[in-house]
DNA sequence: CTGTTAGCGCGTTCAA
DNA sequence: TTGAACGCGCTAACAG
């Protein structure tokens, strides 16, 4: 009962050929009579023979199968990633392996080391927001495993990535709003470490003193932990202000939900007193009474797909990028507006 | 520059002994002299050998990784379920290979062939809502790939699977709703192929009749396809009942969304005219003006966890379980009553 | 057109 | 305590 999985040499023998012989038949090798082959072909079928995948990837020393490396599945904006990668390389007949950091920098490293030991021939990741090593990038590119990044980018020369130019929608959501006629326009930010927290800061900056010449109060800005309680104490700061604001730009849509939620229980009229404008678009946001006016959109679905198509391609015999110049690949995104 | 990752070869070369011993100090083996065995763990260490994991799963049969196959990564749900089962697979040493069925049996049987070339040591799995056809599991458990079923679970016989067990979900609902004195109760159910509904359906039934002796009104049982418009069309018909109820129970939180934004579209105040009970307990949900007043919590992550616990334990050596009786663990379902 | 064979990296006998 | 040798399933180079 305990029916080992058919092999070629099972097959060979059946047919008194030899295994190479078998081999090429499955693979419609030209050389191989028709009569042999349909032979070969029908007593596989007959058989269930199927191809060990094992054997191939230790033969090959290519596994199909790349590597996918994520802060938090949980997270909408990664698991929406996570399906365009997979759609996009099962079209291609690869596999995804995955991997959760949980933003953790160890937990990250070691990821990559199970991961570059079961051999994956690619890996895409999202890096861990405290990640500040980075040679354990350094070490898969010596053993020739390729990475591209997306989202959340390391500060490394020559890598290849695909992002969200996230200053273009902070430069919407700054413009939007200064058209709905605010000019005191505060900011959540996320962490000063994230790189998407500076890029935030600085559009920002940029959109409201230099494009639009209107004076930036620095009181204005300030940041959470992304944790509920930050939010809070942002909201709180930001509030109490002497100077009122009438407007705020979050991180993301999860800082403006607390955000909101905070403004709520303080009896702030959220949408009268105080706009909103995040990142994310969430769907869940279009069922609020009083969700945020707009919402960045970065298209994660389209961003995990180019990384898998950038992976491919350099996974691929012929990189049509023949250079070997990395790729970047920039997401527009979309101010979502709010009906 | 295109240095090849070390192999015990390597290693044994450059100390002039066998490859068997190497394999042997690596692995600390008690027949190795203590000399020898420090002389190869230091050179593997500085050349950084890594175990070709490719070749391991080659030789033993054995990959280290099992599949998980969801219909969605971008429902929470699946998101969160896959969440727990990564984290105690990671814990176990085992990779995670993930496929998604987008609830077309094609595609899940497609899968679960890729998954078995690829030698994956067992398989989690939820299945498409519209499978009917169960060859491709008899096809994994004749290769000695053992299966955990979990959240949807097809009719077959001794499989293993955890679910979580609904009817009491609903029963608890019913009897939540029951003791706030609504008697007049209405059920938005899924469609009537999944055997999610018919739980929910025979435990509607069940509880308010059988047991608290609530005549049944069948004009009170309505099913959406789970779409938006479905669910609006639902809400439709029983809001223009004679008989008037004053609380929903929703197949899930998602048509409760739905079906709130279409009590409110139409000025009937949530919370108040009518309340809503559904099941799957979002996050997002605390964030809403006027949430569903309760929601049945199914732990995802739990149940994600579990299937992985027993999936491990199946692979390894000595099942705690050595009859082979099937696992069928089952998790009790909360109402989380929202403030 | 087909067969023979080496070898991918490793664990594991069996012998010494 | 160590080494030599085999084989896992498959592909590809070489030989007919």
């Amino acid at each position: 009962m305990e029916k080992k999985s058919t092999t070629i040499i099972e097959i060979a023998k059946r047919l008194n050929v030899s295994v190479s012989t078998v081999s090429r038949a499955l693979h419609d090798h030209h050389s191989i009579g028709l009569r042999t082959k349909t032979r070969v072909q029908q007593l596989a079928a007959e058989l269930n023979y199927e191809p060990n995948q094992a054997a191939i990837s230790f033969k090959q020393g290519k596994t199909f199968t790349i590597g996918v490396i994520l802060p938090n599945l949980s997270e909408s904006f990664f698991s929406t990633a996570i399906c365009g990668i997979e759609d996009f390389a099962k079209e291609k007949k690869y596999n995804i392996l995955i991997g959760q950091s949980h933003d953790d920098e160890d937990t990250e490293k070691q990821i990559v080391q199970t991961m570059k030991n079961h051999r994956v021939d690619g890996v895409i990741i999202s890096v861990a927001k405290n990640s500040v090593n980075y040679e354990h990038f350094n070490m898969l590119k010596k053993n020739n495993i390729p990475i591209v990044f997306f989202d959340r980018i390391p500060k490394m020369e020559g890598i290849h990535y695909v992002a969200c130019k996230i200053e273009d929608g902070m430069s919407q959501a700054v413009n939007f709003l200064i058209k709905q006629k605010h000019r005191n326009i505060g900011l959540i930010n996320g962490p000063d470490t994230l790189v998407a927290s500076k890029d935030r800061l600085g559009a920002y900056m940029n959109t409201l003193y230099k494009k639009r010449r209107i004076k930036i109060n620095p009181d204005f800005i300030t940041s959470t932990d992304l944790t509920k309680e930050g939010t809070q104490a942002a909201m709180s700061r930001l509030m109490s202000l002497k100077e009122k604001i009438s407007a705020i730009i979050t991180f993301n849509d999860y800082v403006a939900l607390d955000a909101i939620q905070y403004a709520k229980k303080n009896n702030i009229k959220v949408n009268e007193d105080i706009c909103f404008v995040s990142f994310a678009n969430l769907p869940i946001c279009h069922y609020l009474d009083t969700p945020p006016i707009a919402s960045v959109e970065q298209f994660p679905y389209t961003q995990g797909e180019k990384a898998a198509e950038i992976l491919l391609d350099l996974l691929s015999d012929s990189p049509s990028n023949t250079k070997q110049e990395p790729y970047h690949v920039i997401i527009e995104p979309t101010l979502a507006v709010n009906n």
